[in-house]
DNA sequence: TTATTATATCCATTTATCTCGATATGTCAA
DNA sequence: TTGACATATCGAGATAAATGGATATAATAA
């Protein structure tokens, strides 16, 4: 866990909505993969073009900000099909919280 | 409290290092206000030159950085004759853990 | 195969951050 | 009042981050 990179992420209005966004994605986003006539488990993921809609950000800009979220372990990306879907990673964000609450 | 403003502050390793040595001032610094004859309560605050020290950084840089995390405030000043002693602003630092806990 | 759509990458410009040496300011001691 | 010391501020060059348009890539649909 880089915090010096995940502080880093996190320095940004755009990024850290993201974040809290995807904590509650059905309440944030347009419903997720409708497009599949067949069941998947998209786990929470929310796809590109719905964050840009929610953010009014550049698609350049969003994709690269889910990059630099995801290169700091805070997301999880899962392509399906055309679409890549984005959720957090509980596991780092959690790692996160314990450190801010021990050390911090 | 401005968590843009937190995070950026926190996104450097010398400044989270100044964060977290001041949770603990008495083992990682020495003893501060020996100079003083008469008794001050430092609550814990030290002075820049001896952040300077274990930071081994140039003063210009650190007095920067004590800025930077005071604007945030994280840190909290007082002065002392020749000496401005900073200590660390448990409020805020509680406030984000919270933040941490909730949202994040 | 081709057209279309979703996302990623590239490139460039602007703006912010990092870090230092030099200097100013504030405070005390002689 | 001068000198010495602690800290703050200034100015500058180097590096990094922000952001968008244009384009590339990948996947599907016609």
């Amino acid at each position: 866990m880089n915090k010096i990179e995940i502080f880093k992420a996190l320095s940004n209005e755009t990024r850290l909505n993201i974040i809290e966004w995807l904590k509650e994605p059905e309440k944030n986003f347009p419903p997720q993969g409708e497009h599949f006539d067949y069941s998947i488990d998209l786990k929470g993921g929310v796809c590109v073009g719905s964050i840009c809609d929610k953010a009014g950000i550049s698609q350049s800009t969003i994709s690269h900000y889910l990059d630099i979220l995801q290169k700091a372990d805070l997301l999880l990306a899962e392509r399906h099909g055309k679409w890549t879907y984005y959720r957090r990673n509980e596991e780092t964000l959690a790692e996160m919280a314990e450190y801010f609450n021990r050390e911090i």
